[in-house]
DNA sequence: TTGAAAGCGCTAACAC
DNA sequence: GTGTTAGCGCTTTCAA
């Protein structure tokens, strides 16, 4: 009955334990002296409570499980360090699990958050089927969504609007004179990528277009794979006079296979990437990209599941607006001499659209 | 006595609680058929064993606690991705923190690391002083720092040789023909930036150059302040030769000084950077960079504090060996026609050095 | 306004 | 081999 923890502070302060948590949690009215008596205690015993015996009573650890593909791909750093920031705020903290695209992952970790009685989670899911992530909105686990959805599932979703961004890209390559837009896809099927393919063909149909399937090229994101993929993207003929990279992930190699087919982009081929990040803007040439509001997607999905947390309902958010970053690879601005040329845009040239 | 948890998976297979513990946990000697009874009942149930309740009774949660100044950083990133992989294979989960380089910070996550009962943590510690962090040793809490060190504080530090890298860099300017080589440091003093500036000093000394504190720059590592420090150092008379950055999270304020002072990499100034990092290839010019092998630092950081929780004594670690890779904007290769002159290196000329 | 006490679900002595 | 049971440190009724 006197051991350390609560039972310390109780005795050196002369009350009961009970009190003791009432003052920590502020959970009753505790008479002033006696709740100077506590603090004082606490302070110096250096007490620290004991969060695990407080989670087993409550039933859930001030924890956010967060599962993302794979926290080196720059968004998902991004958007894991908005959530940590937010969260640390509100007083959670954040257990990180990568999935590498893979349900099998993506179903241990949610184990693994459960057994833990993470207070939430705040997934970007695999796939686009409801699975067995469907579970979580059945079992009131609360949880939301982001950036990706799954169909049918009564989670509340974080996003930005895919097809907008991809459309807005598309259209500027078709309105600076792009007759041939290849689309280079990742081999996992999710609602962005989905999305993301609309808006490419919506932005088709507005300069009446056919969509072209043999214009579509989905792949492994692995650096090798995208290479490949691109290579023979490049191979084509009539070669295609741009790309849009539909993932990040798979820059490096459709830079890399302009540099072995020797290919001047934008002169040659230009390119747009979905998705901005560190460097992009210095590359030869400066990438043209889709933006998304990755921060506030982080923000706004932690304010939302806190909110469940909460009980507070809060209404679904709206998906967020991407903008288009348009820099030089996408080759809508003046190029110099001629092919070979890889001259940077002048400053001045940047623009953004929205 | 019959709740659901344990007890009900108990009841279920007409056995003790304890029985099921030890099956669940192969704690002792459980005879075959009871055996297969309790574990058709773990199925059958689909029985979900509580970690909190089980960390409470054993005193520590399966959760490695890290610590890094900012996860956006790329080496962190990847660092990251490296130690959650490690972790998850060997039974461990991530919690993340972020500490900004705030010692104020890093004091709140060790805190609440230790509230959650965490059985280990990996941080990377700001500062190079002992501070609170020294509290850890003495109070054995299981820990190891990866990328830093703290003078006089006796936990295994998983690092590499940053002034080897830095003396590789640095040689390779001065081989080259550079004639002043100018630092430029964040303003956090850590042992990594320590022992960098050391090996920097150390090459010059082998050149019989002196030391010149004016071609060393400190400043704080935000884009725009990175942006200014960079337009100072290119002010300088004489102009530097060479630029050699210390924190790759200064490079986008390096590369956008030498756009608004035209000045022409690595034609008008060369330019190295302490770790590589995506897109750094592909950036005009290539970035040459000393580079970490940040994923085994992760994953000899996992393996180092398992082995400490397994109380198998295992030998501190030795300092991992950085890399030079020379790609152009070190300036050491051919550089075509003159002054603003931005071509690529040709990829055969990519090299490295160890 | 304060305190006593019953668990939260599990592990690990210890007894049979 | 298997079962009984005493807690881990805290929250929260409930009674005083």
């Amino acid at each position: 009955v006197t051991g350390s923890g609560i039972a310390g502070v109780a005795r050196m302060a002369g009350v009961s334990i009970a009190t003791v948590s009432h003052v920590l949690n502020d959970s009753k009215y505790v008479s002033p002296p006696l709740r100077r008596r506590v603090e004082r205690a606490v302070r110096t015993l250096g007490y620290r409570p004991d969060r695990l015996a407080s989670a087993l009573r409550r039933g859930r650890l001030p924890v956010i499980g967060l599962l993302v593909s794979d926290i080196t791909n720059p968004f998902y750093t991004e958007l894991a360090r908005a959530i940590e920031d937010q969260a640390a705020a509100v007083g959670y903290h954040v257990l990180l699990g990568n999935t590498d695209e893979s349900l099998r992952k993506q179903e241990a970790y949610v184990d693994v958050f459960l057994s833990f009685h993470a207070a939430g989670l705040i997934v970007a899911p695999v796939g686009e089927q409801a699975g067995s992530l469907a579970r979580l909105a059945r079992d009131g686990v609360p949880a939301v969504f982001v950036n990706r959805e799954l169909a049918g599932v009564a989670v509340p979703v974080v996003r930005s609007d895919n097809a907008l961004g991809a459309y807005l890209a598309t259209m500027h390559l078709l309105q600076t004179g792009h007759e041939r837009v290849a689309l280079i896809r990742p081999d996992w099927t999710t609602s962005t990528i989905t999305e993301r393919t609309d808006g490419y063909r919506r932005a088709l149909a507005v300069f009446g277009r056919p969509f072209e399937p043999d214009l579509v090229w989905t792949g492994s994101a692995r650096p090798d794979a995208a290479l490949r993929l691109t290579e023979a993207v490049l191979d084509r003929r009539p070669r295609p006079t741009a790309i849009f990279a539909l993932s990040s992930a798979m820059v490096e190699g459709v830079l890399e296979a302009f540099r072995r087919r020797a290919v001047a982009c934008p002169h040659d081929v230009g390119l747009v990437v979905y998705n901005d990040q560190r460097l992009a803007e210095f590359v030869a040439p400066p990438l043209t990209c889709v933006s998304q509001p990755t921060r506030e997607m982080g923000r706004v999905a932690v304010v939302q599941l806190v909110a469940m947390l909460q009980g507070s309902g809060l209404d679904a958010p709206a998906a967020l607006a991407p903008k288009l970053i348009v820099r030089a690879s996408c080759g809508c601005v003046d190029e110099g001499p001629g092919p070979g040329d890889r001259s940077d845009a002048p400053a001045t040239d940047r623009k953004e659209e929205t």
